[in-house]
DNA sequence: GTTTTAAAAGAACATCTGTTCAGTTAACTA
DNA sequence: TAGTTAACTGAACAGATGTTCTTTTAAAAC
């Protein structure tokens, strides 16, 4: 056998990714081999490497395709807000972002020691871009003074990881509705900086 | 050759879990080989085998005992306080612990996912009596009057997650001492309670 | 309907995987 | 010092690993 009836790139591409990336998520980069992958899709091994030139590059792309996203779906968000505002719109938009998308975050964070170091770079980039973003809130609202924060640092990573936490518990239909969480995080999140 | 000269079980047992325990945390656990961490110790793959049963065992072995001297130093600490010096003294409690372990707090979080089901469970089942430590603390600062918190659940797991997240910044001889931490800390868990 | 191109099969590569075991030598015991 | 036990070597096992390449066939273009 060889090319096979229907195959077509447009469809087999975006299957190679979604195999990918729930593999991925559920045993792991390392403990994933191509040909599991290929498994999931419906192909032999030797064929993805029409879609990706290695597997590192297949980890890459799902990881900068989740940051951009997040940059870029942040970057819709209205601006010229108070910073108390602001802050409640980054932690509502944060959660939700988030919860929606489980695998990539699993991956975003578990898999950064699987990337090479150039690729790790780029990453780490993303990220810290949008972490200053919540750091610049924060720096406004101590300015105003709205915000009591002895470390707008500290205050950015605390509130990020308090936020990012969500998705280790929560699970759509359990006890909780979201739109309850986001609004119990806020609260908590807005007491936190001492608004 | 065979049995080199000045090997003891009491000298290449610790060696074997430690070298596991940094190859673990740097690579992940199916990164990482037999062969490795033997050329870690400086000893061939097999002799590895009269340490351990198998590769599976010196994961759970390494976490069991981590979440195991977590629950134990969290028992040496005193009881009988208010809820709101309880929950200071599990903050500070909390941070300092986990900053000095930073491999095997790595690990104890991201390598859950290659446990056994059967190793997994024992794990969760420590990972879950040390949340309801601090989630008792809230729901007695509640009843007393001295915390407000909408659910003491999602209190727990977000504090909690606030914590943990220091070990992924937090060097030492960085910007702030870990005294420092603590205490900013421990600012912004108390008012995002209430307290 | 013929030619070109895109998509996949399937075999092959060298290397690595966890684990077992018989053989060998050092350390301990009496 | 002889005998026993503990610690390790080194080879072997069957199978999996990422990746490459030639061949084959379907889809698209003309």
């Amino acid at each position: 056998m060889a090319r096979t009836t229907g195959s077509h790139s447009d469809i087999t591409g975006p299957r190679v990714r979604a195999a990918a990336l729930a593999l991925f998520a559920q045993h792991g980069f390392a403990a994933v081999s191509m040909r599991q992958i290929a498994r999931e899709v419906g192909v032999q091994a030797g064929a993805l490497y029409n879609y990706t030139p290695d597997k590192q590059s297949l980890l890459f792309d799902l990881m900068n395709a989740h940051m951009s996203e997040l940059l870029a779906s942040r970057a819709d968000l209205p601006a010229e807000q108070s910073p108390l505002q602001a802050l409640e719109t980054f932690t509502r938009f944060h959660i939700r972002f988030h919860s929606e998308r489980p695998e990539e975050v699993f991956i975003a964070y578990m898999e950064l020691r699987n990337l090479s170091d150039e690729n790790f770079q780029k990453i780490e980039e993303l990220r810290r871009a949008y972490e200053d973003q919540l750091e610049e809130i924060l720096r406004e609202g101590v300015a105003e003074g709205v915000f009591q924060v002895a470390d707008s640092k500290l205050a950015t990573m605390a509130v990020i990881a308090m936020l990012t936490g969500v998705n280790t518990w929560f699970r759509e239909g359990g006890r909780l509705s979201l739109a309850q969480v986001e609004q119990i995080y806020w609260d908590m999140v807005r007491k936190s900086v001492g608004a």
